[in-house]
DNA sequence: CGGCTTCCGGCAACCGGTTGCAAAAATGTT
DNA sequence: AACATTTTTGCAACCGGTTGCCGGAAGCCG
């Protein structure tokens, strides 16, 4: 049956050993019922034997499956070589994740011009996609719905109410905007800026806005749009809306920023011009990064769970790809009090 | 010639609206020089039209070559979530080595206990690997005894002196010790702590301290070996090791910590003690973390050269799987000077 | 004990490119 | 114009598993 091993172990040496049929060998190591367990048994430990792997590139060309999934990153390119820190930590998660579901994850960084809609599910080196990026979602909205149209399979990170096409995953942006609101109400404060973009092209800032200003009305107050600042999420950017917020002159005694990283530019935007916090502002922030923990003062912000979204998102390109329900796509935040803000 | 296109495009389609062979096509598509200019322009045109893409599975089956190599992390399985800050901007700068040279990454966490040197290279999904990891090199020795017996194409990032297996890629931490050494010297430091492990099971940390040691016999100061505290990089770490240091008695006026994170660490402890910096204390650190710029005072530190690193480790693999030479391996440092020392 | 279902395992086709070798075409030589 | 060379292209085998289908063996039943 078949020749003798020779060079690297392939499946047919297992058959020749086994003194049984190459696909029964196949069929064995995965575990198919259509094997008695005494052969399969006998297969199983003669691989362990003789350190068989099964190749992959065959398994997936034939069976049309790779057990991978993709994970693409854009930034705005502005920012050559830093990585957003809230991107880092959704990586560590999204990797536990798929070493959880026995996946393979492939990673890239993406450039908005690039044709990465394709690049991945067309050359089969991925099952479904996971994409991940702030910035202006009118940039690649055109591709997200290629890829809605040629069916790929993938889920984004983002806010929970843009679903308009594909399968988004985000956190409760509305409900945690209205808890930093809610908290900085109970601090005594009135006057609350928002530092980061509030139209349609950044839905989750849009929401966390939306959120704060609920809080505000709930409270009695009529939102002041001029105490909105536009601002990417750099620590420049922060620094900048924050310098013109005081610029402004518009009187105010608490700034909630829409992610930690323009909480820390406002945080030194205020310290430059003489402004103690919390006494004159309390701050509050969005995402926890580590450096949130290390400011003067600390910085009270708003967390996200992490390791909630990574198996969220895997397992909604999975459900995707194996036709199951999708799971809830809406995750818990968690408001984290520190220095930046001053109790009641 | 063959069927008409149907369902996914496939080289045959192309073969077939071009009027030649496939393999025709496959060599056009991959510029073989033995394609007349003509055809293959013709060929390239119409793969374009139809949206075709190599399938990357039958690809890499027949050639053996998958074009792809496997990053795989390791940590010492303490922390769960957080990711060493440090890992991940040499993701950043290794992501991006790898898209410069076409090659996919492919991405895993591992635990020291799992049989991973075999799940990469001999399941033929990468064509090499690299290998990241701080930690005590001992506890996977063996493994990469074994990758290197079995010819897999890898590098790891580590100390270059403990060069005896494999291709290890790493910075100068001998010179970046004796930088720091020098720079506190400079500071008018005479005794100066060492945060860190500083045996042989951590060689990136033991040169580091090495470094030290060789600027202050230099300056005719004998290294004192009670100022030497072991700690492993986390920030916790670094406040019981300096905790120690005060707790020991021993006199010091600087600290020279191996990771930011320790220094991080550090910092909190003197700061619980009383200890003013850089007043009592200059505290230096390694890394250059983001956070390190954000501490009071802003931490000094040295900077590894991450672009170059994952520009290195990429080549260095590229060059053993390819056969050529591989490059220097051999990264300098940049000493950052900030708050945390006091100028001379 | 013949007939029927169930369980196991084999046969052969197949996934979609890549590659060694040889034939055909084009170009050059004398 | 006949022959040597060099380019282009085609043929067929191959990479290593996976899968649909079928047949033999074993188990079940009246």
């Amino acid at each position: 049956m078949g020749r003798a091993p020779t060079g690297r172990p392939t499946s047919f040496d297992i058959a020749y050993l086994a003194g049984v049929s190459q696909p029964t060998v196949s069929r064995a190591l995965r575990g198919d019922k259509s094997v008695s367990e005494a052969t399969r048994e006998r297969i199983q430990r003669i691989a362990r034997d003789i350190n068989y792997t099964v190749d992959k590139n065959a398994s997936s060309l034939r069976s049309q499956r790779t057990h991978t999934i993709a994970l693409l990153f854009f930034e705005d390119g502005t920012d050559e070589n830093l990585i957003n820190p809230f991107f880092l930590a959704m990586l560590g998660s999204i990797t536990r994740a798929c070493a959880n579901h026995g996946l393979d994850l492939l990673i890239s960084f993406q450039r908005m011009e690039d044709d990465w809609h394709m690049r991945y599910q067309d050359a089969k080196r991925a099952d479904g996609l996971i994409l991940l990026g702030y910035g202006d979602y009118a940039l690649y909205s055109a591709r997200i719905e290629q890829l809605v149209e040629q069916g790929t399979h993938f889920a984004r990170w983002g806010s929970i109410r843009s679903d308009r096409s594909g399968a988004t995953v985000g956190s409760d942006n509305l409900g945690a905007g209205r808890t930093a609101g809610e908290h900085l109400l109970a601090c005594g404060r009135r006057n609350i800026a928002f530092l980061g973009h509030a139209d349609e092209h950044y839905p989750e800032f849009a929401h966390r806005y939306d959120g704060l200003c609920d809080a505000l009305r709930d409270a009695g107050i009529a939102p002041d749009p001029a105490l909105q600042f536009d601002a990417l999420t750099h620590e420049d950017a922060g620094y900048r809306a924050a310098s013109a917020l005081i610029a402004s002159g518009t009187p105010f005694d608490a700034i909630f920023a829409a992610s930690d990283l323009i909480a820390i530019g406002a945080m030194r935007a205020l310290a430059g011009a003489g402004r103690t916090i919390p006494g004159d502002v309390a701050v509050v922030g969005f995402d926890n990064i580590p450096a949130a923990s290390l400011t003067t003062p600390p910085l009270t912000t708003i967390q996200q769970d992490l390791a909630g979204a990574g198996e969220c998102l895997v397992e909604t390109v999975l459900a995707q790809i194996e036709g199951r329900d999708p799971p809830e796509r809406h995750l818990p935040t968690r408001l984290i009090v520190r220095g930046s803000s001053a109790p009641a």
